[in-house]
DNA sequence: GTGGTGATGTCAGTCTGTGACATCACCACC
DNA sequence: GGTGGTGATGTCACAGACTGACATCACCAC
């Protein structure tokens, strides 16, 4: 693995996720990382703002899916079933990956620098369903709760998905069913 | 200030605050803090585990509070009421010092560092009380969900109150609201 | 084949965080 | 009033995370 194979990004992401699985994340130096993907420390440090974003930076722009999606609905869909459609179309793309978010999963939930780094990005998902709600009218503090709510449902649907061994059913099921528990929950039931 | 003036740990918590405010938090090294507040680097990590938490330990145990605030409710008494309840008094004591909250809040939002920390420990929070209400019964995921949506409304209820420049209404009055307002988000209005 | 461009390497440096050991103030006990 | 224990603090050395400045390399257009 020479100085310009292609896909360097990738291959840092692929490493830091092997060696992490290996040693633990925090005994993993990201020289070591660097070493395992032919690069060295600095070239890391152009690829990823810091060591915890090598596992948080995916390919697709969640951000902008997930405000295009709320965008695109009618203007009479209510604000909790937008942001409803929206985060089943971002399950849509994430379960096709089951083992690899397994794997992405177990790393994170053994560091607690990487379960923070994992609830900032969740909360600026969640931020751009809020501005994307504003932007069809929803005032705040409606916006903000709704997107929160939204973020709620996802967060335990997504534990749900990763940590059932049968896989009998897929994300978008989970997580739809987590936003039909919370209606019950905040009904008082 | 010499080397055993009392209350250490709130020294240098002043100290984190001051300079912060002042320079910003990343400029602030934690030499700075230890020296404002006539100790050493080294000391300075003998009562926090790193330098962003000298702004979130506080002197008393929202945890404990929370989970004994759910634990002594009726059994009659729904999840999302005993969430409330618990959160209302967490409330009561963060809103006598309204503007301690402020400044505390201002470095907070200046350093995305510190909002994944403030994510966590609320996270942290949110953890606490879904414990309390599988402990009275209340079975997954419903129990996680009703925890996770105090936490939505305790957050956008929160923010609103440090953000309010009319001081007219209490912390309690904001998350009380919030809570009513996922109410009728969650109901499709 | 020449020059420009973008990705990478090298090096030096600051800051965070930690282990090991020394020092200091205070308190109990004789 | 000395003496020893105890906990908080200081000193030192060091690994690892990040950054700025500058050099080098592969590739591509012309």
């Amino acid at each position: 693995m020479g100085r310009w194979e292609p896909d360097a990004r990738g291959r840092l992401m692929a490493a830091a996720i092997e060696l992490s699985l290996e040693h633990g994340f925090e005994q993993t130096t990201v020289a070591d990382i660097a070493a395992r993907a032919g690069l060295t420390e600095r070239t890391f440090y152009r690829h990823y703002a810091d060591k915890r974003e090598v596992l948080f930076a995916g390919p697709i722009d969640l951000h902008a899916l997930l405000a295009e999606s709320i965008a695109a609905q009618a203007d009479s869909t209510s604000p909790i079933d937008a942001v409803a459609t929206a985060l089943d179309s971002v399950s849509g793309l994430m379960q096709q990956n089951r083992e690899g978010s397994r794997l992405r999963q177990r790393v994170i939930d053994a560091n607690p620098m990487l379960r923070e780094r994992e609830l900032i990005k969740l909360a600026s998902l969640g931020a751009a369903m809020a501005d994307a709600l504003r932007a069809r009218g929803v005032t705040d503090p409606t916006a903000s709760l709704t997107a929160e709510a939204g973020i709620a449902a996802f967060k335990v649907g997504f534990e749900t998905w990763v940590n059932d061994a049968t896989d009998a059913h897929d994300l978008q099921h989970h997580v739809s069913e987590c936003f039909d528990r919370l209606k019950a929950v905040t009904a008082g039931r």
